[in-house]
DNA sequence: GAGACACTTTGATCCAGCGCAAATCGCCGC
DNA sequence: GCGGCGATTTGCGCTGGATCAAAGTGTCTC
């Protein structure tokens, strides 16, 4: 783990507050990994073993139904923990995780969980209340999919990726990792088609920019009237 | 707070394992209030002033659209914390509360979270459990919004209704409580209508038996043959 | 026990979005 | 530069459910 990484982690959330020798103490204790584009960081009902957190890069979270169709969860930032399953009680992860570009990651082994949250309970509350930010992102999700149409869905979608990791360009704003048709209509219950379909309409409006596997938002504001179910005129 | 109730919460699991002397400690900073029939507990967007146990009743846990339409989270039984916003970072409650029948809920004024979860960390770790097995919950439904058909939702929506809080009966198992059709679509973002043809379908094969505010589901296992959309022969 | 009200059923119509199919396009490796 | 393959676009028909409308029914009040 390079000296700037460590700067990094020092000023997340969770870990907030650290004297630099307990930081120390806990990043010794994870060992650092590199995730090919591609490739699975943990899967879904697999043996939680270990919890981890994403250095660089960006992990789709995957759930598989029965049937085989496929619903993704939520994109993973740098910064952001994922596959603390065990934290909450649960001995196999709920879902998977895969690497959208290639990623840079820590794991810690899951059985150090309780002695880091009692010996610095910061850090643990850190973690609690992203557990907690997050259920109440999932449960706008189930709203959003039990009153919104198709269109409203699909451009909040493109909204919550704007802001979690939009990147600004001279056209507008780019989400920063290769995304197709299909994932986006894996983020919001429909099928590519659709968001295909959606994506000329709104090209022509001038709302975005698309090609393959890249999006670009180039006027928010008229996404966002959209999103929340005011017609859009021209 | 009678004796019987007092029995009854050192069960609970974020009591358990707690010195009586503790639990007394705890119980003695809740007020215990009478919530009738369609009373509030607590209101969306209102300022996080407590948090609450609920003894006895079902609570419904209700989001509503800024355009008015209604979906409801979860049911809430004896037993279950609700309203913990407050221990989640949040200053704010995210959803309604609304009491489905008349109900009995103890009340901790929220600012003596901190102090109890770290006196009681058994206490503390217990409730994040149950975070995180509601996070769970929360995204199982999403995707069963995002890739099941309306009769598979509508099935899957009982029968967690019946596992929560099933009755038997000589019928078959009744749940627990008023619940009208109206409350079943809101659940599984779909109309009344739409319900209502399904259960009166489902009645017609002998799947359930249905009546004004109740619902009494005669065969789970075909019930739940239709939710993991296995098709029913006659 | 009459009336009112809320809940439920049922019919008829309509359309958003899915499924299927086929063509096109962009990118990669060789 | 030439395939080849995965991603995307686009057309078309169909249908699951929404919407609109109206009638029926159980329960409570006075």
């Amino acid at each position: 783990m390079s000296r700037l990484d460590r700067s990094l982690i020092a000023g997340l959330p969770m870990f907030k507050g650290l004297a630099p020798a307990d930081l120390d103490r806990i990043l010794l204790q994870a060992r650092s990994l590199r995730i090919a584009k591609d490739q699975t960081v943990f899967e879904q009902e697999g043996e939680a073993q270990s919890f981890f957190l994403l250095l660089d890069g960006h992990v789709r979270v995957v759930k598989t139904t029965p049937d085989g169709q496929q619903v993704i969860v939520r994109y993973i930032s740098p910064g952001e923990l994922m596959g603390i399953a065990h934290a909450l009680g649960r001995t196999t992860y709920p879902a998977s995780a895969i690497a959208a570009v290639d990623c840079v990651v820590l794991a810690w082994p899951d059985h150090i969980w309780p002695e880091l949250a009692e010996s610095f309970p910061s850090f643990g509350t850190g973690t609690y209340k992203t557990v907690g930010t997050r259920l109440q992102e999932t449960q706008s999700r189930v709203v959003e999919l039990a009153t919104e149409q198709v269109e409203q869905r699909v451009a909040h979608a493109l909204l919550r990726l704007v802001k979690q990791t939009g990147r600004k360009t001279d056209e507008g704003i780019l989400i920063d990792f290769p995304i197709s048709r299909q994932d986006i209509a894996e983020m919001t219950g429909t099928t590519l088609h659709t968001v295909s379909r959606l994506l000329t309409a709104w090209e022509e409006k001038g709302l975005v920019k698309s090609g393959r596997q890249k999006v670009t938002v180039v006027e928010p504001h008229r996404l966002f009237a959209l999103a929340e179910g005011r017609a859009d005129k021209s």
